[in-house]
DNA sequence: GGCACCAATTGATACGTATCAATTCGCGCC
DNA sequence: GGCGCGAATTGATACGTATCAATTGGTGCC
């Protein structure tokens, strides 16, 4: 699922992934495109390791990241017959390739239906969470949730203190949060300042204060 | 949080075996809740005839409206095994009721259940659109584009010039647009001054040149 | 028909974030 | 290891929308 302001819709979608899509069939290399918005959808993906984005492009140039794929997601639903978002790989990724018809068809293969179904079910409910945090979250909360979001989805739990890995670029988290690159920034900083997290270069956060993060994040501050 | 049965949900939501789904078989007086966050999905639902609204709210009290429900539209969908928003009625409606196991099982009715996934994919789609409005957009485009899609939607083509009704509130439109009342008010006040609209009571807006509208949603001025 | 009350509108001001500009940082490359 | 260049950060200011406040408008009720 999609990296959102949610804590309880991001559960796993199922255990044991199908044995039918345990074998990556396609590997997509950083920066390349997996299918632009207009494009057929002949397939949905899996993701099995690697980072995609899905983007929407207004023709004044205005940018929307729509989600940050993560190992676990399923990418590529149709609206229609069509891509709507654009999507590429902020890293080598390796993605299992599921045949379209498989989302309609649930004959030949129930389980890969119902699992198909509930991710597009998930999907909903995440992108209705990220509605409350474009719509009413402050900077410094969108922020705040984003990095708790990330933490507690693909978040070194083991480590102490935990730490996230940004494979997108300043620029990508402030379309996706409907902010500006300054502002991601500044706002980054201002958590650095209060010691709730520590910058190791610009793709590394350590988070010293989870709990700290976690209240930002839901606006009991500020 | 408030995770509350209503006297309504509390109510047998039909009387009838839901086998036709073309009948209309619940009904909801304005104001009325249909289901709240939280509460158990046991259907889904078809609007037949009038306008729901589904809404999230923060902790503090920020609310988020995440759609409004026209005739065609199906609600309900579920995440999880629970509803994730409230829904309430803006005016009397009529709901066709849908059970829940025909989104995940085509074997008893394969028509609904393309039916259902098709909803599904779409509000996805239309979901990714709200995304780049909440996103990207300016209060003025956010209010066009608004009005726009309703008039598409449900605009009364026929009548010269076209009219749309609005059955929610200003406070709706501002918590649908991630915007405040006041903010609204002024975007329509512009668009009436600049003979685009026209307001006919608070609930009647007439469209005196849509295209101008349209340029205004896609932010062809300011 | 008039009163009451809530919604909508309009106005004045404050505040948050965008914008514009200037360094600084980090990373690939020679 | 230094060079170059795009990304990130920091700073100063502008602008858009929120906030607070006052007025008007519409609708239901007696």
């Amino acid at each position: 699922m999609y990296v959102t302001i949610s804590q309880d819709t991001a559960q796993p979608l199922f255990e044991v992934a199908p044995t039918d899509f345990r074998k990556p069939l396609k590997s997509l290399k950083k920066g390349k495109y997996l299918y632009f918005e207009g494009d057929d959808v002949t397939h949905l993906f899996l993701i099995e390791s690697g980072v995609v984005r899905l983007t929407r492009v207004l023709e004044d140039g205005r940018r929307q990241v729509i989600a940050f794929g993560y190992p676990g997601d399923i990418i590529g639903f149709p609206a229609g017959d069509t891509h709507h978002t654009d999507c590429d790989a902020l890293s080598e990724a390796k993605l299992c390739v599921i045949p379209r018809k498989a989302l309609s068809n649930s004959h030949h293969d129930p389980e890969l239906h119902r699992v198909l179904i509930d991710a597009a079910l998930a999907e909903i409910s995440a992108m209705q969470d990220h509605f409350m945090m474009l719509g009413r979250k402050s900077a410094a909360e969108k922020v705040a949730s984003f990095l708790k979001v990330l933490l507690e989805r693909i978040g070194d739990a083991d480590r102490v203190p935990p730490i996230i890995e940004l494979p997108m670029s300043r620029a990508d988290i402030a379309d996706f949060l409907g902010l500006t690159t300054e502002t991601v920034c500044r706002c980054l900083t201002a958590l650095r300042k209060l010691e709730i997290i520590r910058l190791d270069g610009v793709s590394k956060v350590e988070v010293l204060d989870p709990p700290a993060l976690a209240e930002r994040a839901d606006g009991k501050f500020n």
